[in-house]
DNA sequence: GCTCTTAAGCGTAGCTCGTACGCAATTATT
DNA sequence: AATAATTGCGTACGAGCTACGCTTAAGAGC
C-alpha cells in the first residue's frame, strides 16, 4: 500500500530498483558489469586506478557510456563498498554468541582484506547496501540468545563494526608496506625510532623499544594482530552480558 | 656515533631534519608555513579542497613554490596527519590505568573530531610522526604501573588505536549526514529499512527494525556512541590485566 | 667589490580525470 | 512507416599534479 514513498536515491541503485523501461534502445551493459569491472580493477591495481576511463575499457565500452547507469563516480563507489561484502560466508548457526561473533568479526575481516581498497572508500552515510544489512543481521543474529534488548544489541554490532574498520585502515594499510620487505621494514623501523625518540620526551615508548619489541621479527602477522584486540573487546562484551542479564534477574 | 644511518624520507621530513644550506636565495616559507596553510583549508572546506594550488594561494605563493618543501602531495598529506594531532593535551599522569586510557582516548578522539579530514588520509606506513609518537607514548605511560610486560602493553594501545580510527571512520562520516539533517536522516533511513528489509532475508535485522530502534530519535550522539564502544573494550582490558597478573602472582 | 655557485620562485605545459553536452544509432510504440 | 524514447559515445572544458627550465636572489671565494 504505502509503497509510494519514494525511497532514496542510493537505495534504489544498491538495491537495483531504478525503473526498467520499455522504449529506445537496449542497455547492452548492467549496473552490475559496471560494479564488477571496477572491483576487478580495484582489486588488480588498487583504487587509484579506478577510472571511469579505465571501468569502460576493460568492459570494452566508451567512458561516457558508463554515465547511462550510474550518475557519478561516487555511486560507482558506493556500489563498490557494496559488493565488497558479496559472497555469503555462510556461518554456522547455533553457536554459542562468542564464538559466532568471533567467525563473524574474522570472516568479515578476511572478506575486507581481499579488497583492501574499501578502507579509502569515503562512507557517506549509514549501510543500506543488501550485503552490507546481510552481514549486519548475522551479527545481530549471533547475538540472538544473549537476553540483551535489541538497542544493546546494535550497540555491541556497532563497536564490533567499528572496530573491524579501524583493524582494516590501521593493520592492513600499515602490513601492506611489512609484506613487501619485512625485514627492511622492521629493522628499518626500530632503526628510526631509536634515532628519533629520546628518553625525556618519550619515556614510556622508549623503555618499549628498549625491550626490542620494535626490532627483529615484528608480528605484523593479521591474524594474530586481529585477534588480540577482538578478543579484548569480546571480553568486555562477555562482561557486559553478564551485567545486563544478572541485573534483569535472567 | 652510529648517527650516520640514513633515515627514510618519511622521518627527516616529519622532524624538519631536512639539511639545512648555507648559499643561494632565502627560503620565504617553512615546511611547517605549508602544513599549517593547509591544516587551515582542510579544516575549513574540506580534504578535497586541499590542492597544491590552493594551499600556496593561502599563503601568496605560486602553485609551484611549494615543490621546493615538499617532493609530493602526498608527502604534504603525511604531514597534515601528523600536524591535526597537535597540541598536548597534556593528560593528568597519576592516575589509574583505566581513567587515564578513557581520558587519553576520548581526548584523541576530540582531537581528531577537529580535524575529520584525518580519516580520509590513507596511511603510507607505521606511526614515525612525533605528534603521533608523543600520543603513542602516553597511552603506554598510562599502562605503566599494571604489570603488563611491554609487549602486552603495546599491544593493547593498537586496540585502543584501532577502535578509535574506527570510530573515526564510521561514527564521524556517519554523523556527518546526522548534523546537516537530522529529522530526514532518521525518518528517511528508518523508512528506507522498513521498504527494503524483509523477515526472510534479515530475521534480526527486522527484529531490530520493529523494535523501533532506527526510527525516531536516532543518538548520533558522538559522545555517547564512542563511549559505549570504548566501555567495553576497556572491560575487556581489565579482564586481560586481571588474567595476566594473576597468572604471574603479581 | 666582483664573480661564481647554489638554491629559491615560478611560468609553461603535458598528462590524467570527471563529466556536461549534443548528436547519431537503435528500438518499441502508434 | 513515423514517432518517441534511450543508449552509445566523440568532443570539450576545467581542475589537478608535477616535470622542466628560466629567472632571481643570496652567500662564498678571490
Amino acid at each position: 500500500m504505502a509503497d509510494e514513498i519514494e525511497l532514496p536515491d542510493e537505495v534504489t541503485l544498491l538495491w537495483g530498483l531504478r525503473e526498467t523501461v520499455r522504449r529506445g534502445r537496449k542497455p547492452s551493459l548492467t549496473v552490475a558489469d559496471i560494479t564488477r569491472a571496477a572491483v576487478e580493477v580495484a582489486d588488480a591495481e588498487g583504487l587509484a586506478a579506478v577510472s571511469m576511463a579505465r571501468v569502460a575499457a576493460q568492459l570494452g565500452n566508451s567512458t561516457m557510456a558508463l554515465y547511462r547507469y550510474v550518475k557519478s563516480k561516487d555511486e560507482l563507489l558506493l556500489l563498490m563498498s557494496d559488493a565488497a561484502l558479496d559472497g555469503p560466508p555462510n556461518l554456522p548457526d547455533g553457536q554459542d554468541w562468542r564464538t559466532g561473533l568471533t567467525l563473524w568479526a574474522q570472516g568479515l575481516l578476511k572478506m575486507l582484506r581481499r579488497h583492501p581498497w574499501t578502507a579509502q572508500i569515503p562512507i557517506s552515510g549509514p549501510p543500506v547496501g543488501p550485503n552490507n544489512l546481510w552481514w549486519f543481521d548475522r551479527a545481530l543474529r549471533a547475538l540472538g540468545d544473549t537476553g540483551l534488548d535489541e538497542e544493546d544489541k546494535v550497540g555491541v554490532v556497532m563497536g564490533l563494526l567499528t572496530f573491524v574498520h579501524g583493524e582494516l585502515r590501521l593493520s592492513t594499510e600499515l602490513s601492506k608496506g611489512y609484506v613487501e620487505n619485512p625485514e627492511a621494514f622492521s629493522r628499518q623501523y626500530g632503526m628510526a625510532l631509536t634515532q628519533v625518540v629520546d628518553a625525556q620526551r618519550f619515556p614510556a615508548l622508549s623503555k618499549v623499544i628498549a625491550a626490542g619489541i620494535f626490532e627483529g621479527e615484528v608480528r605484523y602477522d593479521e591474524e594474530v594482530e586481529g585477534e588480540f584486540g577482538l578478543g579484548l573487546f569480546l571480553d568486555g562484551v562477555a562482561a557486559f552480558i553478564e551485567r545486563r542479564t544478572e541485573r534483569q534477574g535472567y
